[in-house]
DNA sequence: AGAAGTGCGTTCTTTTTTAGAACTAACTAT
DNA sequence: ATAGTTAGTTCTAAAAAAGAACGCACTTCT
């Protein structure tokens, strides 16, 4: 499996991956959903190196899940911000979360939750069918090639 | 950051990362899903190294995510199956199929949708609140320290 | 005006990971 | 005895990432 045509693959995972696949690329987009928006920023908080934050942000804007803006002319700068494209990661990110909560826990250390912003209560994201409402499990759904 | 600490990151996205943020793990996971056990078939339809398949199986095993099971003696051969941990996996895997299916459209080919196993009718996986059943999105949610 | 600071990268060298192919071990089937 | 199966390991070469320094186009401080 070549890493550069993976776009091109049937499988979706497959596909997915080939954007957000790779070591750095989920936690740029997890800064991007904390409003973070810049290059110096990211690279503090993350500390990635430079050289390779400037190279998935260059990725995530040709996959169109970011896009650059000028904030400032004189000296020209920009700041990435989440397309349509990378707000419909949310889902990812929020289904990992929850995995990683209840089965990666931290070491007593303070941890990270979601709360509602309407009420600030905890919630508890589980995966539904939109057409049913019914849960989605790999026990009730399965993966069919269609043509 | 060092990724062999990373499972004791406050963050929860870099926790979850710490199992599966690297390049053919959750294509693992997928063959996994798809009922595939042992390290041929796997090696084959991946295409990826035996070597490196070798390894991540050997690192989903101590993370919990998949188990080995004695399938013969003489010799003496083992198959990898998911563990309740590794099942839980598969919301996450669901909307990175979504987000694909939609977001990273294939060349014209043919598709993997997700169907129900019961209707056969193709299903729209969303993320609610177990609670309170309201959609979960950036908007309505926030990301918390929790002491 | 000169010096220091900021923001966003690029350019090096070293280390780590992965690819690709061949080899081993312990059998079974022909 | 020869070939095939299954699950790896062991090499070497290539690719990716880490870590640190450097460059550029400004702005602000003194």
């Amino acid at each position: 499996m070549k890493w550069n045509d993976l776009h091109k693959e049937a499988c979706p995972v497959a596909r997915g991956l080939s954007v957000v696949g790779d070591r750095w690329t989920m936690l740029v987009l997890r800064d991007c959903f904390l409003g973070i928006r810049r290059f110096e920023q990211m690279q503090e908080r993350l500390g990635i190196t430079r050289h390779i934050l400037a190279d998935r942000l260059r990725k995530l804007e040709a996959a169109g899940v970011l896009r650059r803006e000028v904030y400032q002319q004189r000296p020209l700068r920009h700041e990435y911000r989440l397309t349509e494209r990378g707000k419909a990661l949310y889902p990812v990110l929020v289904t990992l979360i929850e995995w990683a909560n209840v089965h990666v826990p931290p070491e007593g250390e303070p941890s990270v939750k979601l709360l509602s912003r309407e009420t600030g209560e905890p919630i508890a994201p589980i995966l539904v069918d939109a057409n049913t409402g019914k849960n989605v499990s790999h026990r009730n759904v399965k993966a069919v090639v269609a043509d």
